[in-house]
DNA sequence: TTTTTATTTAGACATTTGTCTAAATATTTA
DNA sequence: TAAATATTTAGACAAATGTCTAAATAAAAA
């Protein structure tokens, strides 16, 4: 999970991960969509990748990289499994103390 | 956003917000739970606050905190939201040459 | 009122992170 | 084989982060 955590923490990753979803792209296409130098993006693909979150392939000198939603779906398992297990607390309801006349109303 | 992931991205305050999920508690009581400094845990309780994911109630010369489920449904949606844009790739059929000769079975 | 208790704020410091340029590697083209 | 192209690796450096101790604040107890 911390790998992962880390991987989401950044801007640029995120937004990365959100160009992905409409398909595979080149390290050089995808640095050429940020005002950042390619060896920056190169390690952001490398951290994306070491939260197995992207796949590389290597496609003669270019590499093409891709979603891997298996280990998205494991983050949201994680949000999901969180939500569920969170206690609900008791409500304390104020005390009130009993009243000691008690209004009666009687039907006719 | 980029709070919340912040948030999140710290083992402690993962810890923190797991350990609120059994119930509210103060900030001391939060601290002991750590092998870490008062003024430290303070911070990360900080952090969280910032990104809404708990609420810091002071009563008396105590602080309680408590978890923001709101927010975390936030988060949820995000990932959510995420899956269900993710465009599903035409899946690259390899080309297979038209067959010269046909086979033909006819029924009996 | 003084002391104790609960918590935060301030400031220092080491570690981690994000970015850059220069160089290395690997593949394709001339 | 030499040059061009795609990408990463190495190393430097500033900014952000997590941790600490000491001091400040605020409420409760003596």
């Amino acid at each position: 999970m911390n790998t992962l955590f880390k991987a989401f923490n950044d801007a640029t990753r995120r937004e990365i991960l959100e160009m992905l979803k409409d398909g595979d792209m080149t390290a050089g296409d995808i640095a050429d969509k940020f005002n950042m130098s390619k060896p920056s993006i190169s390690h952001h693909l490398d951290l994306l990748k070491q939260a197995d979150l992207v796949v590389a392939v290597k496609q003669g000198q270019f590499i093409t990289y891709s979603l891997n939603m298996t280990v998205m779906d494991e983050v949201l398992a994680w949000f999901v499994q969180f939500k569920s297990s969170v206690k609900k607390e008791e409500i304390a309801l104020p005390k009130v103390e009993k009243p000691r006349i008690r209004l009666q109303i009687n039907k006719q």
